[in-house]
DNA sequence: CGGCCTATGTTCGGTAACAGACACAACAAT
DNA sequence: ATTGTTGTGTCTGTTACCGAACATAGGCCG
């Protein structure tokens, strides 16, 4: 189990001037982000913030009927609990562990610290924060315009993008609970998926075959989420530091 | 034509402290916001901001087959060019004026002055754009899983809301536009509920008839929006100062 | 190996919204 | 009053997705 952990895997705290991570590098806390698991309730208060490094979650609304429907996902190029420096403390949403895999922790207090400096990590969260509500505002128009095809093509570019794998580990039910559409719909839409030779379906894990065809069949709302993102983020100079010791919870 | 117009009509000029207040006041012009007119068109530098007070501003996302659905409106409860703050300096999202007012313009460069303070103004505008986030996902949300009837009883609330009096002058085909939907169903829709007593259709125009009958039909995603606006925007003290002298563009 | 749980595949009918076409009515301009 | 424009009401299919039920098969465990 000689994996190596490094905070540069996540974008966030790669793209951290030197004098800010060393101040925060102290207090972050390499976790598990075990599959399932809820970091956030809807309404709850934010102890924590966390930065995904291998592991991907999932921003959920849910209704009272207990429909849901995932409005954004978060990697390892994000931060989930933003709400807490937008203020407020709590958030309406739910935060999901949909891919496992690891992360780091800090505690809200070292972030809001760190934050009402007001220096460059608090440009850096909110133009974050710019890109995610980039991504939740195409999720609505692409739930109200394209069909279930071609928003399953973008969930799985999306979420493929985010892991350095080719293949995910998911059920179609759990997608369906994503796109908030029925599990046989996205039976029938992967199998069609399939049947191009895009993808390649399994009991619970689904593998990309064709990149190249599957960027074909999605719709714009994926290259739009990703440009933008690209155009926010890519600025920031990456630190260059070596890995650095930080102690597992 | 001895309307008074006032910065206090506007909920988050109202809510600046006082020292915040008078050194954006001298830069403040009134302007006249028309129906139709297009503040910001999607991947536009932003000029200016925009605090509404009896206008309201469509956010809208457009799909490059023309289509084009709402994500968000804006009335005086706040701002228009948020990206500016954010980061990025543009927009995917394009503001045009869906019912016709008044508003505050603002040149960006002093909004950004006065936002670097980092002060209670940065927080309120953050706050802000919190509950924006807030009505972005479950407008998200809401187009997945709720009926037309109970989209257009959502947007009729939130729109209502935003004005003084109990009748919009919009024709159904505006409101298709930004639901997102084709106009003969907003034809059929609204003529369910002026049959049940709700509202009353005319030209290009409706009158809110039964509010609790209206309230009765939505669906929760306009309690919820509305319950989170209230809890992140009522804290603040509103200034009581008396009508500031602005002079009109 | 056999049994069991769970994920996937398939079917059926029902429905909400789409797509297109067209009739009519309100209002403004002349 | 006449005319033209624009907004609204109402048809005809057609389609995508839902809801429910059930069949099959993968993979784990005794």
């Amino acid at each position: 189990m000689a994996v190596l952990h490094d905070p540069n895997q996540n974008y966030l705290l790669a793209a951290m001037v030197d004098a800010e991570f060393d101040r925060l590098a102290p207090h972050l806390e390499l976790i598990p982000m075990l599959l399932g698991d809820v970091l956030y309730e809807s309404g709850g208060k934010l102890q924590h913030v966390y930065f995904p490094t291998t592991s991907i979650v999932s921003l959920q609304y849910e209704l009272e009927n207990g429909a849901s429907s995932e409005i954004a996902g978060v990697g390892n190029e994000g931060v989930l609990g933003i709400s807490l420096f937008m203020g407020g403390n709590t958030t309406l949403s739910r935060a999901v562990i949909q891919t496992g895999g690891h992360g780091y922790r800090l505690r809200s207090q070292i972030l809001m610290d760190e934050f009402n400096r007001a220096g460059p990590l608090m440009r850096l969260l909110l133009r974050y924060t710019q890109a995610l509500i980039t991504q939740m505002s195409q999720t609505a128009i692409c739930n109200r315009h394209h069909s279930m095809d071609q928003q399953l093509c973008r969930w799985l570019l999306l979420t493929l993008d985010r892991v350095t794998r080719n293949d995910l580990t998911i059920t179609q039910e759990q997608i369906a609970n994503m796109l908030g559409v029925r599990r046989e719909g996205i039976t029938e839409a992967a199998g069609k998926l399939q049947d191009a030779g895009l993808i390649r379906c399994r009991r619970g894990q689904i593998t990309l075959v064709n990149r190249a065809g599957l960027e074909n069949a999605v719709c714009e709302c994926y290259g739009v989420v990703k440009k933008e993102f690209a155009r926010l983020l890519s600025d920031a100079r990456l630190r260059q530091g070596k890995p650095t010791a930080i102690r597992a919870a």
